[in-house]
DNA sequence: AGTTTTATTTAACAAATGTTAAGTGCTTAA
DNA sequence: TTAAGCACTTAACATTTGTTAAATAAAACT
């Protein structure tokens, strides 16, 4: 059940038994049906999700559209950071693409853990510098690479995700209109 | 000499006399002047800058031109980060766009602090927050935003970098070409 | 099965940005 | 002080992406 957060965590830091006790105490699992919302606008985001099975995507309402910023691949983890870190309301939702079952942490037992066992801090920290680094990788693709481009490592990176999830969706993500990404999809000749 | 330096430390985590001072002892200021790299291609980063004087750039080559994926903002820290959590060579270069003062510790020493107070593990974890929550603004401004907004937002977040920085390094960090910008600021009208 | 909603495509035209090639003015260095 | 390089601009044309409005396809619902 807990074999891919394990998988995750201990690409980061070795865990013992002690330290997995301490987890399983204060970690739930849920499953959220499609178009379920796992953080709400204006809610202050005080859990996070790790995405056992299923896509999440982060958006937030723009001008009366839905902008979507993020598709969290499998095996990751998700919240709405500006409101979870600084517990202010959200501008930012989180709902579930597809099905989704996800391990679920709230934010006090996670500051438990982070005070208790200085493993836990570090794995926090290195958990988000690698979604840092993931995060400038993305902007340098925005700087030098084209619409088309941005789709095709898409589609080699993560090739589960375009079966699921909307094109609509990814669209955004590549930062071009939808129609534009059909008219793209159109003109590659493999 | 550190006061910038200890008010950026303090919006995130309280620091008493000791951990200043074992900072202290782990720390360097070194000068760079216009142009001088702070860290090389295919160097292993283990040293983390913080801004107390001038702007740095971080590019890499990309087809044999330079991409300037980040101008560092005055008071911030900046190194190549995927090199320096992996220890792996760097594709990314740090360059002085201007003159600088750096205040800069090397990757053991923070692994050091890092592991004799979880108060800096607290630290290195908020600050690194903070920078991927301003890189996830920054993806949402490529997503949403014209160039043209992205400059004036950058313009009113940064009235000094405009200044000090060339435009050609402002361009490619707005992800546009220099003489798009040049055609953009023509046709602002204030 | 039939109806409604959602997903995707298509097309014509508009707007934004890129490309190439010059030009101007400023700074730097022999 | 002149020559060279750098920073920035300009312009014409090309390409990419956006916009609007439909059409078709697929999925979800009753």
């Amino acid at each position: 059940m807990l074999d891919n957060l394990l998988n995750f965590i201990n690409q980061f830091v070795d865990f013992n038994q002690n330290d997995l006790i301490a987890m399983q105490e204060r970690i739930e699992t849920i499953h959220l049906n499609k178009n379920d919302i796992f953080i709400h606008e204006g809610e202050i985001a005080d859990r996070i999700a790790f995405t056992n099975k299923g896509y999440l995507r982060v958006y937030y309402n723009h001008e009366g559209e839905e902008i979507t910023r993020d598709i969290t691949p499998l095996h990751s983890f998700a919240t709405a950071l500006p409101s979870f870190v600084s517990q202010t309301p959200s501008f930012e939702i989180i709902s579930a693409i597809t099905e989704c079952e996800l391990i679920v942490i709230k934010r006090n037992d996670l500051e438990f853990l982070y005070s208790t066992f200085p493993k836990w801090e570090r794995l926090g920290r290195r958990i988000i510098e690698e979604m840092f680094v993931e995060s400038q990788r993305r902007i340098y693709s925005f700087i030098t690479e084209t619409a088309e481009i941005r789709y095709k490592r898409l589609l080699k990176q993560y090739p589960d995700m375009i079966r699921d999830v909307p094109l609509k969706y990814i669209a955004d993500f590549l930062g071009i209109k939808l129609q534009s990404l059909s008219r793209l999809r159109k003109s590659i000749d493999w």
